[in-house]
DNA sequence: CTGAAAGCGCTAACAT
DNA sequence: ATGTTAGCGCTTTCAG
């Protein structure tokens, strides 16, 4: 039983090469050394690349866990999946990609990537795709939420609800998807149109929007506004807290809504009315990108298509109501 | 300038035994190049592992986001993470295991292992640590929350507000850490001390929790009871719906209370008194203990010591208070 | 101070 | 049907 033997055995390549009785030797073997193949060993020689890097910013928020999870649920057996967490602060991210080009990883799956990770993306030689990074100089392969429909059914609702004064809360640092969300929402209600809207920013956290609408209100300035939408939930959530210290009776003085859907809207109180943004679908339609992205450059062919976009729904709760008269 | 002498400068070798001059002309190679060192190929002459594998349940709560974020920040640059979801249903654990070996991890941190992962784990000639299995068979290195220290306070507080007769709602499937929650909190409500309480059992998500309250009160069964402990925040969330649906007042006439303390814990309403579970330093601590381990482990010793334990400590918020006089 | 050579664990083409 | 050989990209002796 050579080494050559065993190779072809455990590669189910022995059909008519090795006789079933060898077959059987090395198989038992095999079970009990508890044999396993090297990858390692197999892509250096195959030249295969088996592994896929999603790097991610955080992974506090259940949204990337679900995009996580779709994204795992795709690759499933066949890859290795490397998380890179590229927290802001630590500005780690050149470090990681380095990390990624020399463990020769086959892909990545990329969110919200570091202006800087962005560049060296490109150095990458490994098919790569962005998710949720609207409207950027990037050119690759990329899957996108529908946020415009989104905020367009969003801008709807309130406006069917009479609101025509809003302030829009916004997550710092800015980001494209962001910027689209914003952009997108605060079109509706242009001076133009009768309608009106302050900015306002803080942290993607409960204790900094709560923090940011409490200053906001010591000076006045909610006043006349009858709905506040945030860019994420988690925003909303401190708005939540801050309009519940403030004994500001939500909605009906003022209503509140965002984008995301979190499962945890349904249990906050009062429930949050919220574009949902579907985290896992944009998981598992990235990794399917990349499988076929990957694919067609291994093919030779360079890939070219239009951004793959996933559908958004407004799921409309108990937050946002009718705006109160002007007094 | 030969292959083995990059060699010697990019690894940082070359101090006496390569001339400065030479020293530059291959670092601008390398820069120009953008060349980056096969890891796979290195290790496999080196023998060293640089990646580690984290093996968990599920994503989809933040607690896992968290513990993955404090293994993230450990491990930092030194080291590749790769990502292992062996959701329950697929199965799909012994195939992640083969996975794992195959890439030779040099080491692996585990939360709530399947069964037959658990026995897979002692296979993979890699260090392993396990997290948040309290008392199994398992002897190796693992860290622990103090689940009974927060037991304990969370009886103490309850007992306190005159509660005596409780309902407890574990998450099915059992795990030790579900089981030693309930036990340390049930002990306290024993029948022989005056209390007692009843066993609830639904799946750990917020609609499986609502449905087994709704079924338990149509059928009078929370009758006498004045409060509902839960082993998960998340039941929690759920239980909180489902009261509200009941228009059952909390804490009025039933608090509320579990374990893990998730920052939405804040956020619903009533916001929910719970035990902190610190999930970040569970994983900081256990990608921590991981490094010694395996740096015993290589250098020939055994590693033996008791579990680490990571504090615990109770929030109290207004899910829970005063028992109702009893009618 | 530098380069040639061996070999890590594997696969694939080539002999036998 | 089986075994032998040549490398995959590296690191590490060991001669020059």
């Amino acid at each position: 039983m050579s080494i050559a033997t065993v190779s072809l055995v455990v590669n189910g390549k022995a059909d008519g090469r090795v006789s079933p009785g060898q077959q059987e030797v090395v198989r038992r073997a095999v079970a009990d050394l508890g044999y396993r193949v090297d990858s390692r060993a197999r892509e250096l020689v195959t030249g295969q690349r088996s592994t896929v890097a999603l790097l991610l910013p955080e992974l506090s928020s259940p949204f990337f866990g679900y995009l996580a999870m779709g994204v795992s649920s795709v690759l499933g057996g066949g890859y290795d999946l490397v998380l890179a967490i590229a927290e802001r602060r630590g500005g780690g991210a050149p470090d990681q990609l380095d990390r990624l080009v020399g463990a020769r990883v086959g892909g990545v799956i990329c969110h919200a990537p570091p202006d800087a990770a962005l560049r060296g993306l490109g150095t990458l030689a490994a098919a790569v795709v962005l998710l949720d990074e609207p409207g950027t100089a990037w050119a690759g392969p990329s899957v996108l939420f529908d946020l415009g429909g989104g905020a367009d059914s969003l801008a709807a609702h309130l406006l069917d609800l009479g609101h025509r004064h809003i302030a829009y809360l916004t997550p710092e640092p800015d980001s494209p998807t962001f910027s689209l969300r914003r952009a997108a929402v605060l079109r509706h209600f242009a001076a133009g149109s009768g309608g009106s809207a302050i900015e306002l920013r803080a942290g993607n956290d409960f204790d900094a929007a709560a923090a940011a609408i409490r200053a906001v209100a010591a000076v006045g300035r909610l006043n006349g506004r009858s709905a506040i939408v945030c860019g994420t939930d988690d925003q909303a959530y401190g708005v939540l807290l801050a309009l519940a210290e403030l004994n500001i009776a939500v909605p009906d003085e003022i209503s509140v809504c965002a984008f995301n859907d979190l499962p945890h809207s349904r249990v906050v109180r009062p429930a949050l009315t919220s574009v949902a943004l579907p985290a896992r679908r944009l998981g598992s339609c990235g990794a399917e990108l990349l499988l076929e992205v990957s694919a067609a450059e291994r093919a030779g062919r360079r890939w070219t298509s239009h951004p793959s976009v996933v559908p958004t729904a407004l799921a409309v709760r108990a937050s946002t109501g009718a705006a109160p008269r002007r007094s």
